[in-house]
RNA sequence: GUGGGAAUAGCUCAACUGGCAGAGCACCGGACUGUGGCUCCGACGGUUGCGGGUUCGAUUCCCGUUUCCCACCCCA
């Protein structure tokens, strides 16, 4: 039997009502704060997630669908392109290509899925999928302002809280400039030298390759010692530090609860000042429910103009998963308005003109076939969880008046045809 | 990529130390030829993930492999 390769899946019915109910939520509430879709390609230049996420990410370095593209002729060599990994470097890289700078500040969203090659677990797939935001525009535009970022971030509590999520910790931190981030890791790499050697493996491992994971490591007997470490807060200069607070004081202001944690680092390299997470409990060590910081730099790095932004990136698949075990997750399916059952020969047709009908006023229909047996078709409307059974045989179609039965009452009346809609929709 | 656990009917799970592969639910049909849910009866359903090995005999023990789950790495 052929299977979904290893880290993909199948949504199937009934859960595919729950990512619907999640998006069209997600739309209503970027609407509300004047987003726009954006829509990029799945497959981009590999170039591009080299120099947007930084070569030197496991992202990039070893996570990555890439292959060689075929060349026009045969002995040409083909581009190297990648499944995306993540939408932020598509929307900078369309932002670039676009001009868009040009119509100001742009606050750009996007649905769809992105691709790693991650051992897969729960929560984290080879194909996920990605709910994310970007505001990104020139300076003079306000692109750079806290604001911004207080907007955005208010916005995932106005969007977390209407989706019923219960419980959810937006844990704050700033990153600096990427000047107060060489400083920070230089004197990191300073201060961990002579302690390293008395912490865990994964620590020492990590002191060489990557020493801000250190503040990651949950190994009680290391707390003491990176306690003792420098943070990144005493190396932001005063901009970054003005621009902190500011956040700070505009969440306090309208009211968005939030906790400061100076271990919250960023893996991709371009994210500088605000970085924040938005957590939640129930999601084993797969907890980050969404994550995303400031990219004041991206832009230039990709060769565009100061173009300065703040965005998230939500994982739909974690998300959908803790919405599940809330009670929300109910009223995502709509179940059929009416079962249309022909009873006899020849009955399809004219069971056929009132489905027609009925769904032409914008009811949910579900339709029977004449060969059933009326029992049948009282058993598969009432398996379908239709709220009437409208039965169309000889009878009905003499008297021209149909019998609607409630099938969770037990009520039944005979319904003129032009009243049929009017009377399922009414009650 | 590393370590651990798991895999049996559509679903959830049994099967003693190695001895005929089962149940509940679901599905289909009937009791009931124009009235569902409840009840009763019946039928269907399996290369026990896949490939080797040991054995008279393997769902069971061993080896390999695939996938999922858990943790790590990393990250949303």
């Amino acid at each position: 039997m052929i299977k979904a390769i290893r880290g993909t899946r199948d949504l199937l019915p009934p859960e595919t009502a729950l990512w619907n109910f999640v998006e069209s939520a997600v739309r209503d509430v970027f609407r509300a704060y004047n987003f726009q879709e954006i829509r990029t390609p799945i497959f981009e230049s590999t170039e591009l997630f080299a120099r947007g996420v930084g070569e030197d990410t496991d992202i990039v370095a070893k996570e990555m669908y890439t292959w060689e593209d075929r060349g026009r002729a045969a002995s040409e060599k083909g581009q190297s392109l990648t499944l995306r990994p993540e939408n932020t470097a598509g929307v900078v890289r369309a932002y670039i290509e676009h001009d868009l700078w040009q119509c100001g500040l742009n606050k750009l969203y996007y649905i769809g899925p992105q691709f790693r090659r991650e051992r897969p677990q729960k929560g984290r797939y080879r194909q996920f999928y990605q709910i994310g935001a970007e505001v990104i525009g020139p300076p003079s535009a306000g692109s750079e302002s806290p604001a911004r970022d207080a907007e955005v971030l208010e916005m995932l509590a106005t969007l977390l809280d209407r989706l019923g999520i219960a419980g959810w910790n937006l844990e704050l931190n700033s990153v600096g400039c990427p000047n107060d981030r060489a400083a920070f890791n230089e004197a990191l790499r300073k201060a961990l030298e002579p302690v390293v050697g008395k912490m865990c493996a994964d620590c020492q491992r990590r002191a060489v390759t990557n020493p801000l994971r250190v503040f990651d490591c949950k190994v009680p007997e290391d707390q003491p010692i990176i306690d003792a470490l420098p943070r990144i807060g005493q190396f932001l200069d005063e901009g970054c530090w003005k621009h902190f607070d500011a956040v700070q004081e505009i969440l306090t202001r309208v009211g968005v609860r939030f906790s400061l944690n100076d271990r919250l680092v960023r893996g991709l390299d371009y994210y500088t000042r605000t970085a924040f997470e938005f957590t939640h409990g129930a999601l084993g060590a797969q907890n980050a429910i969404l994550g995303g910081g400031r990219y004041d730099g991206l832009s230039e790095a990709l060769g565009g103009p100061a173009a300065p932004g703040i965005g998230f990136a939500i994982g739909e698949d974690r998300l959908v998963m803790s919405l599940q075990e809330s009670a929300s997750a109910e009223a995502a399916v709509r179940k059929p308005d009416v079962y249309v059952a022909p009873l006899g020969a020849g009955m399809n047709a004219e069971a056929a003109r009132l489905a027609r009908e009925l769904r032409r006023h914008d009811l949910a229909v579900e339709l029977g076939d004449e060969s059933f047996r009326l029992k049948k078709s009282f058993e598969a409307a009432t398996k379908a969880g239709a709220k009437y059974i409208l039965i169309v045989g000889e009878n009905e179609v003499k008297a021209d008046a149909f019998a609607v039965k409630n099938l969770a009452t037990g009520e039944q009346v005979a319904v003129a045809r032009g009243e049929l809609a009017r009377r399922i929709q009414g009650e």
